[in-house]
RNA sequence: UGCCCCGUGGUGUAAUUGGCAACACGUCUGACUCUGGAUCAGAAAAGUUUAGGUUCGAGCCCUAACGGGGCAGCCA
């Protein structure tokens, strides 16, 4: 178990936490502890994902226990190698580890299916001829009880054979399913005689074409949790009606180990949805660009947007483990990812959407090196030379002709420090034939240089700058929240149509400081009064690409807002 | 209309297991600042869904109601 997770200082308490002290304290489990992460692969990873491999894999760790990888691979027609190994990909990333313990439900097909096998010699289940339709009205509904099968009384013998038959191919999809013999008047629908196994003629990802029958979930579950030890088996609030059929299966099958399924609610996040489904919906229409689009809630997504695998431990543990419905507020995300980065990130000045001027009164070919700080919450980070001249870039909204209130940085009569260099004013305005201002004169104070003795003059504003001839171009993308509703996944209507249009801003000719050309991936920044930024996997030497990870908190633009 | 689960500030999660509700995010002030960042100081915000009951005392226990969620795949 990786050791160095130590973001995980406070074990925080939670329902799931007390219920294995107790255990510990009666030894129901001899003392151990040994949790799963058990992902059907048929997907990438959410941040949802991360909250249950933070719950299990940190559980193993404080309680120094195991926690196991297993792949839920029973349903062939769904899953695919891709996903498996972006799983594990992924679990690494977030900093846990499986060592030895990786596995497959499909590593237990033959023991599951001699499970069945034994079942049937029981008399606990029957293989029965019913259609998918007929089935269904069996059942009953929500308020009546169902029917028992025609089937269900058949012999030990025919049983078997039949099942028999099931495994070897005999019979196409849908003819028969093997049920198990439980209650066809039971309130709960899970315990009306379920299917625990059904044909299909699909190969599977691991064991090829050997099966024509695959398990249910319900049936392997369990059993694939005793077989590995497991003490307790966590998962989402939608199986608890499933679980008196968990526990039915291994009393019936006589398991003398007998795992705790134990059920907690899943993370919702505003402003974006978060079931594989709709998840796989934008990926194949194209909305986004691929699993691991930035904008994505996914782990893939979050990692080439720049997230840190400890800020989304952090937020993990911030967000607690409850039974109770909730939403988090993507805030706290954010929040989890600013506070990392401001730690980490070295500073750098970068000009989005650039605006030259010229310093008049600055001689003309003269250049000097300036001292910039590389990291004000970490001295150990140092700081780096950058150039200053007559001819600079600054973003564009960090001049404004005619001012609002409270407007702090460069504007006729008002001054402004250029970060690290000199305090300039304002002259003259260059527009072109439109109007639109291109260019604006300045002077500067040779006085004011910053570090010198005379520097002390106060300003109202620092704003960030490149120098004109030295400085890299880069195309940075801006990405916003996908959804411009807080619960995009309203009931009944659909998703898409909350869809932000502006959740993607692609800014072609950037110009920041010209030593991020050699920017390795993963090395995050901050851009100094934006916010932070990391290489995207596709950028190059010719077309520098960065994306933006979150932006700096900023309170000018909620003044703006608030008028 | 059957069964199961859940109701604590705007959002989440706590409350030494019965002793007059805390923390985080967010929001709002103010200070500081060569990042309108960070940091620091402070404020507003729930009387715990409601009604009964037990108790000296209930967010924690009991009952009922109300509200929210889940369940009728040969998905997981």
């Amino acid at each position: 178990m990786d050791a160095d997770l130590s973001d995980s200082k406070k074990p925080a308490i939670n329902f799931i936490r007390e219920i294995i002290d107790k255990d510990l304290v009666t030894n129901k489990y001899n003392q151990k502890v040994h949790t799963r992460f058990p992902p059907e692969p048929n997907g990438y990873l959410h941040i949802g994902h991360a909250k249950s491999i933070c719950l299990n894999f940190g559980i193993a760790i404080d309680y120094n226990g195991q926690c196991n990888l297993r792949f839920d691979d029973t349903n062939p027609s769904k899953e695919e190698i891709e996903y498996v190994n972006s799983i594990q990909e992924d679990v690494h990333w977030l900093g846990f580890d499986w060592e030895d313990r990786l596995f497959y439900a499909s590593d237990y097909f033959e023991r599951l299916y001699n499970c069945a096998v034994q079942l049937i010699k029981d008399g606990k289940a029957f293989v029965c001829d019913l259609t998918a339709d007929q089935l269904r009205e069996y059942r009953g509904t929500l308020t009546e009880a169902g029917k028992n099968s025609p089937y269900r009384n058949r012999s030990i013998e025919e049983n078997l054979t039949r099942f028999e038959k099931m495994k070897n191919g005999d019979f196409p999809d849908g003819t028969h399913t093997l049920r198990a013999k439980i209650d066809m008047a039971s309130p709960n629908l899970n315990m009306r005689d379920p299917v625990i196994y059904r044909i299909l003629k699909v190969p599977h990802h691991r064991t090829g074409d050997t099966w024509y029958i695959y398990p249910m979930y319900d049936f392997a579950h369990g059993i694939s949790d005793a077989y590995e030890g497991i003490t307790h088996s966590i998962c989402t609030l939608e199986f608890e009606d499933h679980r008196p059929l968990y526990d039915w299966f291994l009393n019936e099958l006589n398991f003398k180990h007998h795992p705790q399924q134990i059920e907690f609610a899943r993370l919702n996040l505003t402003y974006t949805v978060m079931s594989k489904r709709k998840l796989l919906q934008l990926v194949e229409e194209k909305i986004v660009d691929g699993w691991d689009d930035p904008r994505m809630p996914t782990i893939s997504g979050l990692r080439r947007r720049g997230y840190s695998p400890e800020s989304i431990r952090n937020f993990c543990d911030r967000i607690g483990v409850a039974k109770r419905e909730n939403v988090i507020d993507v805030a706290l995300l954010e929040h989890s990812i600013r506070e990392d980065l401001n730690k980490k990130a070295q500073r750098v000045m970068g000009v989005l959407r650039p605006m030259k001027v010229v310093i008049i009164n600055y001689p003309e070919h003269q250049t000097e090196e300036l001292e910039a700080v590389n990291n004000p919450e970490d001295p150990s980070m140092g700081s780096r030379k950058v150039i200053f001249s007559r001819e600079l870039y600054i973003e564009k909204d960090d001049f404004k002709e005619d001012p609002p209130k409270k407007y702090f940085r460069l504007s006729p009569g008002n001054e402004v420090r250029l970060r690290y260099g000199y305090i300039i004013k304002y002259v003259d305005a260059i527009k072109d034939a439109s109007g639109e201002i291109i260019e604006v004169h300045c002077t500067y104070d040779p006085e004011t240089k910053s570090g010198s003795a005379q520097s002390q003059r106060k300003v109202k504003g620092t704003i960030h700058w490149v120098s004109a001839n030295n400085n890299i171009s880069s195309e940075v993308r801006l990405y916003d929240r996908l959804f411009n509703t807080e619960i995009p996944e309203g009931k009944g209507k659909d998703f898409r149509e909350n869809l932000n249009p502006k959740s993607l801003e692609i800014l072609s000719d950037c110009k920041l400081e010209m030593f991020l050309k050699d920017t390795k991936p993963g090395e995050t920044f901050q851009f100094e009064r934006q916010g932070y930024f990391c290489l995207d996997k596709h950028s190059s030497n010719k077309n520098l690409v960065f994306n933006r990870t979150v932006a700096l908190r900023d309170s000018w633009t909620k003044i703006e807002n608030q008028k």
